[in-house]
DNA sequence: CGCGCTTTGTGAACACGTGCACAACTGCAT
DNA sequence: ATGCAGTTGTGCACGTGTTCACAAAGCGCG
């Protein structure tokens, strides 16, 4: 066996379908499941077959030909690869609707993702208690990014403030954002951003349920997930 | 002129641009622009120009050489391809803290998806009023989706329960569902499927920062958001 | 009217992602 | 040992998406 190489780069397309695979086999694991083959782990997260053997032949040859993948250590190689081997606070900037329901969401924490805290410019704001995290004062983002090491940003403030808000997280020392608010962020090099815009994803089903009515039934690729980082 | 000939079909990855260039243009509409070039938008759009052409040219030839596109004319343009001539009523299934969350959001009203509904199986959720919207029993679905007239669906249920919403909505008669539950739902060849998975998309910000460490700065290609509308 | 400046629309090359097909390999039964 | 059924890992061909580069075309000005 050969010295641990070089590590590889994982394509983008990759890189986003590899938690769901993780989430399939924690579940798996959960449910006593020892070993599973690529076709049974496809069936269960939608793709194919091949491409779930490419996808984890990156991470390197950890199945056995004739049995399968051993589920656990699949796992750890997957956590170890996206870099889940330690938990990665984030802070939250904006505690309305939409900040609040994040705060309050136990998903992240458990999926290694606790709120380190949660911030607003709103005085009437501060001070209230969400998910057991308390709001802060956007004054203090420096102070709690750099106390807990976050480098993880969460932006959801009002579109208007959204540029404020990613502008404050990178001088606060946050490399990455998480940006729900439908405004294209302008970020120094070297800060990923990934967006998610719910208004878009209803814009996209409104095009294909409009191209429904008199085409009949049509099939558009399956349910992936490739979306860049920028840098 | 030739005759308006048969719809061109549009690439995926276009249809998920479409969107951010809708709303830039509504805004620069807003702010009296009349005319931007394909330059112009790519900036505001933060992609390349030519890519901004080439997605603008599977519309038709609508711009003017030397001059760049008519602001208005392209805003009708779009909408009409994606089908936002007339609102899409959506429901959604779940009363949670997302389920309240997004039934509180303006947003979606104000860009053509009023919230037709909202129902919860907890009878203890039932009845209270959120956004204006009365939170119903599930066993209204069908009628709420058959007199509303709702083709799009929201899953935002916990993810046991996510295959039973989205089962009930398809049997209730929509024919989109936008799933926030982590789950790969399965549904009926003709209904379209799109999930927004928070967590993968914090994972994902996880790898590129793990990655990060003692490689210094990468570039990771720019946030586009192709993701296929299953079927 | 013609010229030069600007910007579109698109052909072509390239990059990336997907899926088939199959050789290589494993483990088990005989 | 040998054979066989099962499954991985991957070469290859194909399809999709991105970007460059440039001819074609509109506009304004002299
Ligand atoms: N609520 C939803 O379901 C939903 C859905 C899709 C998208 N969004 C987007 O998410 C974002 C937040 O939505 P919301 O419904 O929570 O809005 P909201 O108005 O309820 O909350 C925004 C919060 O941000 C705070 N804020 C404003 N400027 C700030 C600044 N400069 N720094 C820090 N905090 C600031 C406000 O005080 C407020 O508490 C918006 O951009 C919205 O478009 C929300
Ligand atoms: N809250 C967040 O910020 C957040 C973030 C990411 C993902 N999610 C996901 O969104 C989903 C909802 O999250 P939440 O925080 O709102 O959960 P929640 O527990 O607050 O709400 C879920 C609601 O669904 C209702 N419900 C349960 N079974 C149902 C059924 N069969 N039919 C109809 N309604 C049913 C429950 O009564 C409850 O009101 C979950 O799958 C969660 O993983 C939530």
């Amino acid at each position: 066996m050969p010295v641990e190489r070089v590590r590889r780069r994982i394509p983008e397309a990759t890189v986003a379908r590899l938690p769901v695979y993780l989430r399939i086999l924690v579940e798996q694991a959960t449910e006593e499941v020892e070993c599973i083959s690529s076709e049974g782990l496809a069936e269960l997260a939608g793709v194919n077959a091949a491409k779930v053997r490419k996808d984890l032949s990156y991470l390197g040859s950890y199945g056995t030909r004739g049995v399968g993948y051993e589920v656990a250590f699949l796992v750890y190689q997957i956590r170890r690869e996206l870099g889940l081997t330690h938990d990665w606070p984030v802070v939250i900037v904006g505690a309305g609707n939409l900040g609040q329901a994040l705060a309050g969401y136990n998903g992240f924490g458990e999926r290694g993702f606790p709120v380190a805290g949660i911030v607003d410019i709103e005085p009437g704001k501060v001070g209230s208690v969400i998910g057991g995290v308390r709001v802060r004062h956007i004054d203090d983002l420096q102070q709690i990014v750099q106390s807990r090491r976050v480098s993880i940003g969460v932006v959801a403030t009002p579109p208007s403030a959204a540029q404020d808000a990613a502008d404050r997280l990178v001088r606060a020392g946050v490399t990455s954002i998480l940006n729900f608010a439908p405004v294209v962020l302008a970020v120094p090099r070297g800060i990923s951003v990934r967006k998610v815009d719910l208004a878009v994803e209803l814009q996209i089903l409104s095009y294909y349920e409009q191209r429904r009515v008199g085409v009949g039934l049509q099939a558009v690729g399956s349910n992936d997930s490739t979306r860049g980082a920028s840098a």
